[in-house]
DNA sequence: ACTTGCCCTAGAGTGTTGTCGAGGGTTTAT
DNA sequence: ATAAACCCTCGACAACACTCTAGGGCAAGT
């Protein structure tokens, strides 16, 4: 059994089109054509592609991709290059989490501000101590005046 | 005290260009001019800009983040959608998070093959599989035959 | 006055990753 | 044999986030 590029397409979420930029960048060279020049996809070329997916998921680019696939390619005789490959990936991923994780923490502590029932209060004081730091370096203040809260104005 | 761009570029670790740019994109309308014309940072700017690099490191768009800087402008009434735009783009870190760890965990699996004493054979069987297939289909074989692991052959 | 080293803008160029249209062949059903 | 629904390549286009160049202004030291 052989899958049509749709059926790829509709497997592994990846557009028709994505497919084919793959094909088109060096990152399917496993992938048959059949008498009419059509791709046909075999169940182990859908594991590769699978590798790849997981490999682009977590943020290789295609040029570090093809390499992969390139030494898969040659044989088990480059089994300690993709060994080295993958491992120095997985490092990249770990340091990227860990950067995105201390980010987080920082975007947390923002949400936590405006979730605080004294919002209003600390942000209207950083605000102000914003401008008046403008004002001490005779900057043009770039922070609109606020709008009056004015309670129930409706005289006449 | 206030930072020059060169200044602040060292500090962040964006190039000056990148600064620009960002300004340009409508990410820094607090960052004031002096008479010159020169940007001045002032410290609340920093404060500011550094909560644009969590928010930039952490995947979001450059629009995303000019939406959010609008709001910032604009004064506390914005909070509830500050609150908004900063829980949501939480949930989409958290999201992506856990995207790549399931990936990882699948690297981490072919890395374990990689290493195991066997990889060798593991992978020729999964090649010689893959090659196979091709064939039960009526495929050409894009695998290239393995060299001859002819050990010591220095006849004459 | 002149050099050096900053700063500015506008706009062009780059790298990466797709996305799509044109033009054309294949397969299947009617 | 013709239509519908596939498939192909090639090359243009696009979105995104920079990166740089050209041309010019400003500020400090010699």
């Amino acid at each position: 059994m052989t899958y049509s590029i749709k059926a790829v397409a509709e497997k592994t979420h990846l557009s028709i089109y994505t497919l084919r930029f793959y094909d088109k960048q060096g990152l399917l060279p496993f992938v048959s054509r059949n008498q009419s020049g059509y791709r046909e996809f075999t169940d182990a070329d859908l594991q590769l592609l699978h590798t790849i997916t997981c490999l682009k998921n977590t943020g290789m680019k295609i040029a570090d991709i093809r390499t992969y696939i390139e030494a898969v390619m040659v044989g088990p005789s480059t089994i300690p290059t993709r060994q080295q490959l993958l491992a120095a990936h997985r490092e990249a991923i770990l340091a990227e989490q860990r950067k995105i994780l201390a980010n987080l923490k920082e975007i947390d502590f923002k949400l936590n501000i405006y979730n605080a029932p004294k919002a209003a209060q600390i942000i209207t004081a950083e605000r102000q101590y914003a401008k008046a730091e403008k004002l001490a370096n005779q900057l043009p203040d770039p922070y609109p005046e606020l709008p009056v809260a004015s309670e129930k104005v409706h005289r006449d």
